[in-house]
DNA sequence: AGGGATATTGAGAATTGTTATCAATAGGGT
DNA sequence: ACCCTATTGATAACAATTCTCAATATCCCT
């Protein structure tokens, strides 16, 4: 998705709630769109330093999170990172143990049979996560 | 299980592994037995700390999960939990936002689902994860 | 355009969960 | 019973994140 229109999106959040605009929230907000990668707070403030402090980035990183132009990515007890997942569809994530890379992943089956499982218990199912860990075929050639 | 076959595979790992009994490591693993939820290390540490250090918990918890006794458990951000894992099969986990319980669930579709994927992506598949969040009966009626 | 109320920022302190350090203690082979 | 060394507990260190507060920037009002 371009620039602009989730920065439209930040924008109408930032007015909604009576907020201000403020430029190191845009740079922040860029730079993780631009990166390809999921990045943690940390990544993120190396890119930005030279103008932005670190409690900022993680100010920012949480207000993108509360207004829903990006998820929080946790695996296992490694520090949080995000992606931006305005205008994305929900995905599983395959995880290499060795390299560390994640696959993302849609499949329908299994979103279907989640619901039916939720509905076996009675349980009002609002979202779910799931990562496969193993081996990613370029690590199981060495 | 019973408490003795636990306690005899913790014994087997520490024998095979040339280290020590200790009273300690005894406590900490019956009182996470006797417990019907998924403690944190802390919780479990004030159910002992008459006799045992936070460290000695933490360590405990470690060694257990290193030798296939139980499995840490991470929802979210929230701070590690552990379950005793040895002798039960692999479950997945339906989470209340509202009250924060765990229901264990199983279903066999799903996993066949997921090696599907793994396949699909010449993934060699070691272990998954997923949880469904949501409300669960009882939260619903409030 | 300029002034003023207040949202935002940055530096660093505080907090939380966990691991490392190290002297004192305890397990177990001899 | 003795000795080697694994284990323990108190506390320091650490990493990730949030809080504090004075300085700065935004933007509404005129």
């Amino acid at each position: 998705m371009e620039f602009v229109k989730i920065k439209e999106k930040l924008d109408n959040y930032i007015e909604q709630e009576g907020m201000r605009h403020s430029s190191q929230r845009e740079e922040v907000l860029r730079t993780l769109w631009q990166s390809e990668k999921h990045l943690s707070a940390e990544e993120l403030y190396n890119e930005v330093k030279e103008n932005i402090g670190i409690a900022t980035v993680y100010r920012s990183l949480n207000l993108f999170t509360e207004c829903g132009l990006c998820n929080e990515i946790y695996f296992n007890n490694e520090t949080t990172r995000y992606e931006i997942s305005y205008g994305k569809k929900h995905h599983d994530h395959l995880i290499c143990k060795k390299c560390g890379k994640y696959i993302e992943v849609r499949n329908d089956k299994i979103e279907k049979i989640q619901k039916q499982v939720a509905r076996n218990n009675n349980f009002l199912l609002k979202s779910h996560k799931m990562d496969l860990y193993g081996v990613c075929e370029e690590c199981q050639k060495e």
